[in-house]
DNA sequence: GGCAACCATGAAAATGATTTTCATTTACAG
DNA sequence: CTGTAAATGAAAATCATTTTCATGGTTGCC
């Protein structure tokens, strides 16, 4: 669930005065993870932070939390691989690419432009296209209120 | 799963003769449903045909075998609007678009363009982008033998 | 027709990813 | 300190999808 507003991860400050506001310890720990294994799934990231433990180690709750909270602000985008699982990656407008993911080996191929233009033919020298999907997420006009 | 060649949802014909080829029912049945409901899930498609029932009411379980051997032979193609389940619709070039999906009202807006150009700028006049996923899904070029 | 292999189907069980519940701990404000 | 609210993790619950298994239907052949 990409999470509506409604149970939104328990706001992360409410009632506290604002300078209480920190890094709460899992959505830190999620963000350092994402720098260092892209496309990682909620499982991935926690494996991760089990590894290179410090205080990091969380618990998968807590990372599938931090990772809604996160998508709900817009700093992660999930992912469809269309491998039965969602993957996540940061939503850094200065990393902003695609990808193309084999049905085969599952290797994915970062493509780093994003004027869209000439894509498709670029890559149909070396890649056997069967389909893409594109598909874009925000508000309707009678949503934004 | 997106079915790979292994268990490949028997194969239809195997050590049959050719002309024994049929379309066998529940096939036939997804494929007769996603002409009505488009973007429906493996339930949806369930549910409509034991609405309009005629000889074409199908298990869940079929629907979702024949979704899958339908994908795998690219008459069909996987959505995900990243809502937590996958949807169908069918791959006929004709009609071939892309979906604007709102996060709040879940309404999807179908884009019948394809070459991107200036979609995503035509689009930000009425449309809040929150994020844009666009992958394309195919064989690498070392799995293509 | 009758037989044998094969295939399609559905019900129920199993899986697997994700969410929810609930009890416990932690952090801050006063 | 002390009380209140948020953060956390373990376990249970959900939910979509796949797998298993038993059964009945087709087909090709004798
Ligand atoms: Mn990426
Ligand atoms: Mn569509
Ligand atoms: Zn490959
Ligand atoms: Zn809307």
């Amino acid at each position: 669930m990409v999470f509506k507003s409604d149970n939104d991860f328990q706001m992360m400050k409410t009632t506290r005065s604002p300078h209480t506001v920190k890094t709460v310890k899992s959505v830190h720990a999620v963000l350092e993870a994402l720098q260092q294994v892209n496309h990682a799934t909620a499982q991935e990231i926690t494996d991760w932070l089990s590894v290179s433990k410090r205080d990091n180690e969380i618990s998968l709750t807590s990372v599938y939390r931090a990772l809604n909270h996160l998508v709900g602000k817009a700093e992660v985008k999930p992912l469809n691989f269309n491998d039965g699982q969602v993957r996540y990656e940061l939503n850094t407008q200065k990393m902003h690419h695609h990808h193309f993911v084999c049905t085969q080996c599952n290797h994915v191929q970062v493509v780093d432009v994003c004027p869209f233009e000439q894509i498709l033919d670029t890559l149909r020298s070396t890649f056997l296209i069967q389909y893409h999907n594109f598909e874009v997420i925000g508000l309707c006009e009678s949503c934004q209120n």
